[in-house]
RNA sequence: GGUUCCGUAGCUCAGUUGGUUUAGAGCACCUGCCUUACAAGCAGGGGGUCCUAGGUUCGAAUCCUAGUGGGACCACCA
């Protein structure tokens, strides 16, 4: 007996295993097929999976499910990403708790730790996905600190340095204080915060020797010419002052020009320098030129030829050059500057200042805009392929709204920032020899060669190098993904590489278009000449229904493994699907994942009822005509339904539309199989069903599972193995993927017919409350019998009604309706009422009255007859055509 | 501030190059049913000023302009 319940548990796993154990899911260069590749966006390898995982993987599996099952040589390469600040965060804070500081180890102790850590979690979320039924070959996991991807880095840093294009130089990078190293503005949030605003009194102490230029006429606008006020969101930064700049424009400060200023408490004394970029009406229209401490004023000190004073170090500690304060934390040296320029009388004022502060992504620590010597590449020439190929559409953006966000960002495309001062990732391949030369290769020992041999420092050895301590940016080595995978840096010419590069569709999510997915097209360009992918479908974020991220600390996501556990994989599979158009957001509902299930269970249902048949061979297919038996007719609906369906399932495909296709399938499955077909064919309780008939619907699962498995692989094999293949060593994963073929148009339109007859009489009963259990009397009234004839005994069976009548008049005192030009009778003397139906009679024979006005005037309008396509004048005779013949048959009603 | 996307049923969204009169789907909702595959179900039903105002057109949810509301991205004033 099978349960009424479907129940995934152990179906999910006696399966995956199966699939494992028989690699269904591998790949090889198979020069007979088509391939079609994806690479997984590889998850932190220290990362649990979340329901963003959950979205974007099933996309990815239904689409390469869908792929395999169409004979193409279908390979998805899962892997992890070393994510080098997330990973060493999560190193840091383990040695912590053992009570080990990172500073007081080595770095070779320190990478051993953590290995240790990554073989120890690293596995987890790739674990994870297997539950979700994602079909990866897994022999082909990746790992971007594996060996041969690491040495693949080395090599591409290597080759772009020995090109030009990667070079080293001081700027002004976002400094994490804590994490002590260097982060992309990618990898910087953005938190608006209520700040404030300090006015800050500073001496004029007297004219340079540069200016003299001074307007006498306006200085009496400003009483005291002896001193100006800044606004500052930082005093701690004013011993880094180099300059104070004002508008050149500015009449209230023209007094001011070529003047100079004496640092409060400090002393020390900055020229006032003139620059349009200050905005004359924020704070006092005076700022403080701080170049070592804020980006604008930087590139302004730079303009200026102005010095650099850098007063903080690594640790965002005060130091020496700060003469005051040092030692202390920024913040504290805030507070403590601020005490004290108030007690000096420096301090006009406080405001309270709405601000956003830049805090890192990793640590929470408040941003440093720090000068810094780094490692950049130089993106300008190298992305003009990754940007033309996506705007002709080379690669195709899904939805195609991300091209003007990815446009926008290419065109004001800035030099990468590709050092980090981490220790977890692959170590820049620059030796520095004692007075600073730079020698860049691949190991130390070919340095020394280097040195060697192009330098002629013979009496070198390896001692003399040091190796920049710094490693490469996470997105460094993930930018190569799609051919590192294939290890097409270090053999370029392989099998695999040839074979699977580029590979076809890239799933991953909007937020990183620009870090991830145009590097990736720079690199496919720059290492193979070719794009890396063809399509990048871009999902959603998944948010609560309320529209809130999803987040740890709102706590409002769910675990996906739970949600497994508890509704089966395919249920959350679908129900992730069931609403999420490419880009758009995903308003998570755990309703949604019922749903899923819900449909699991229909399926299941459809599958007791088919298992529970008895066939009898000996019975000859019951006939309502000689020709073609009504169950005949019915399949051949059926098929032509589903034929549609397929049609209309791939056209959603070819554009991306994964939901779309999934309510196709739902609908087809539900409504169409479960709900029309099978209630027509199904046999009477406890009778048998005929040979044909049974064949006929075991093929028709058979394809239906087929459809559906892309999004459903669990529930689907286990049903076609048990239903359909009975034992037969094969599996739905390799199956074919059900193709279109005829659709009768003629048999469709005839069932409409047929389900309108059957929902009316249904209406019926429910307006007039007629039990279900009660068998109706029905006439028809009709010219055409022969469109009813066919559907005889479907009529009977779907509405309960008796043996239909053919009369030539109407039947008085009936309940009538109207369908197509015919009328209907159910003839109940106890339950009748004309009169409600003739009221609705009326109701309706005015809507077509109207209609047939309205289409008329169309028709008569000369401009429309001449202007309008035939086929668009034809369609509207006919709908003229139809309402005449509706309009004739329900005044017949009411006469 | 710049760029850009979007406003269609209570919610999430379709609506193909303008062409059904009363604009669709899923979910939600309402009514009636424990009918021997399935109450995780069956049958039926209600629900929209297609953001607003103009314009183009024989015809506009669809094209154009302006307004308005919201999102995204970039750059941000110390």
């Amino acid at each position: 007996m099978i349960s009424a319940k479907y129940a995934p548990q152990e179906i999910e796993e006696k399966w995956y295993k199966f699939w494992l154990d028989n690699k269904f899911f591998a790949s090889k260069p198979n020069p007979d097929k088509e391939p079609y590749t994806i690479v997984i966006p590889p998850p932190n390898v220290t990362g649990v999976l979340h329901m963003g995982h959950m979205l974007n993987n099933t996309i990815q599996d239904v689409l390469i499910r869908k792929a395999r099952m169409e004979g193409k040589e279908a390979c998805w390469v899962p892997g992890t990403d070393h994510a080098s600040i997330a990973t060493e965060a999560k190193v840091v804070a383990m040695l912590k708790e053992k009570g080990i500081e990172k500073k007081d180890i080595s770095r070779e102790e320190f990478l051993k730790y953590a290995m240790e850590w990554k073989d120890k979690y690293g596995g987890i979320i790739l674990e994870q996905l297997k539950k979700l039924g994602a079909s990866c070959d897994w022999d082909r996991t990746r790992f971007t600190m594996e060996p041969n991807l690491y040495e693949a880095v080395i090599d591409t840093f290597v080759r772009l340095y020995n090109k030009g294009m990667i070079y080293r130089g001081v700027r002004m990078v976002n400094w994490d204080p804590q994490g002590k190293t260097a982060l992309s503005d990618e990898e910087v949030i953005e938190k608006e915060v209520m700040a404030k605003l300090y006015y800050i009194r500073y001496k004029v102490a007297g004219i340079s020797n540069q200016q003299t230029e001074i307007s006498n006429k306006t200085s009496n606008l400003i009483p005291d010419t002896s001193s100006l006020t800044i606004a500052t969101t930082r005093p701690e930064t004013i011993m880094a002052d180099v300059a104070i700049c004002v508008n050149p424009n500015d009449e209230r400060y023209f007094h001011l020009h070529g003047k100079t200023v004496k640092i409060p408490l400090l002393g020390r004394e900055i020229p006032i320098i003139l620059d349009e970029y200050v905005t004359m009406d924020f704070g006092t229209g005076c700022l403080k030129v701080t170049p070592a401490h804020d980006l604008n004023d930087y590139e302004l000190g730079i303009k200026h030829k102005l010095p650099v004073i850098d007063i903080l170090d690594d640790n965002g500690f005060l130091n020496e050059k700060a003469v005051l304060y040092v030692g202390q934390d920024r913040f504290a040296a805030r507070r403590n500057i601020i005490k004290d320029l108030e007690e000096a009388g420096h301090l006009v004022k406080m405001e309270e200042y709405k601000s956003v502060v830049k805090t890192s992504e990793r640590t929470g620590a408040v941003i440093e805009p720090k000068l810094s010597l780094q490692w950049f590449m130089k993106m300008e020439e190298v992305s003009k392929p990754a940007y033309e190929n996506v705007m002709n559409d080379n690669i195709k953006l899904v939805p195609p709204k991300f091209k003007n966000m990815y446009a926008n960002w290419m065109e004001n495309v800035r030099d990468w920032c590709i050092s980090r001062q981490l220790w977890w990732g692959q170590q820049i391949p620059a030796f520095y020899l004692q007075d600073g030369t730079i020698i860049v290769a691949k190991t130390k020992r070919e340095a020394l060669r280097k040195a060697q041999h192009e330098l002629l420092l013979f009496a070198l050895t390896e001692e003399d190098l040091t190796q920049d301590p710094d490693v490469l940016d996470t997105w460094f080595s993930s930018w190569l993904w799609p051919i590192s995978v294939f290890d097409g840096i270090k053999d370029p010419d392989n099998e695999d590489i040839n074979y699977y590069y580029p590979t076809n569709d890239l799933v991953t999510a909007p937020e990183i278009l620009f870090f991830w997915v145009a590097r990736m097209i720079i690199a496919g360009y720059e290492w193979r000449g070719e794009l890396p992918f063809r399509n990048v479908y871009l999902t959603g974020i998944v948010r609560d229904k309320q529209g809130r991220k999803m987040s740890k600390s709102l706590g409002n996501t769910p675990d996906p493994l739970d949600l497994i556990a508890q509704y089966g994989a395919d249920a959350v599979r679908t129900g992730m699907l069931f609403s999420s158009p490419a880009g758009n957001d995903l308003m998570y509902d755990e309703k949604l994942v019922e749903q899923g299930r819900n449909f699991c269970n229909k399926i299941w249902n459809a599958y007791r009822l088919i298992e529970g048949w008895t066939v009898d061979t000996s019975l000859a297919p019951p006939s309502g005509r000689s020709d073609v038996s009504e169950e005949g007719a019915v399949i051949n609906w059926f098929n032509s339904k589903m034929n549609q369906t397929i049609l209309e399932i791939q056209d959603h495909f070819s554009k991306f539309r994964i939901s779309d296709a999934l309510l196709s399938i739902y609908n087809l499955i539900w409504d169409d199989f479960c709900g029309k077909y099978l209630e027509m064919i199904k046999p009477a309780f406890e009778q048998p069903i005929n040979k044909a008939t049974y064949d006929a619907t075991v093929e028709i699962f058979d394809k239906l599972m087929r459809l559906a498995h892309p999004y459903m692989p669990f529930i689907t094999e286990e049903i076609w193995q048990e239903i359909i293949k009975r034992g037969e060593k094969e599996t739905i994963v390799r199956a074919e993927f059900p193709k279109v073929e005829t659709i009768d148009e003629k048999i469709l339109a005839d069932f409409e017919i047929l389900f309108a007859i059957v929902s009316k009489i249904r209406e019926t009963r429910n307006t007039k409350q007629i039990s279900p259990k009660i068998t109706l009397p029905l006439a028809i009234k009709t010219t055409v019998p022969s469109r009813y004839q066919q559907f005889q005994s479907l009529i009977v069976k779907l509405a309960n009604t008796e043996k239909i009548e053919y009369v030539s008049e109407k039947l008085e005192n009936a309940l009538s309706f109207v369908v197509k030009a015919d009328e209907f009778f159910i003839n109940l003397e106890s339950n009748s009422n004309p009169e409600e139906e003739l009221v609705q009679a009326k109701k309706d024979l005015e809507y077509y009255q109207n209609f047939k006005k309205s289409v008329e005037s169309k028709l008569a309008n000369e401009r429309f007859v001449a202007n309008a396509k035939p086929e668009i004048i034809e369609k509207e005779r006919q709908k003229l055509a139809d309402a005449d013949a509706k309009i004739k048959a329900l005044e017949a009603v009411i006469r």
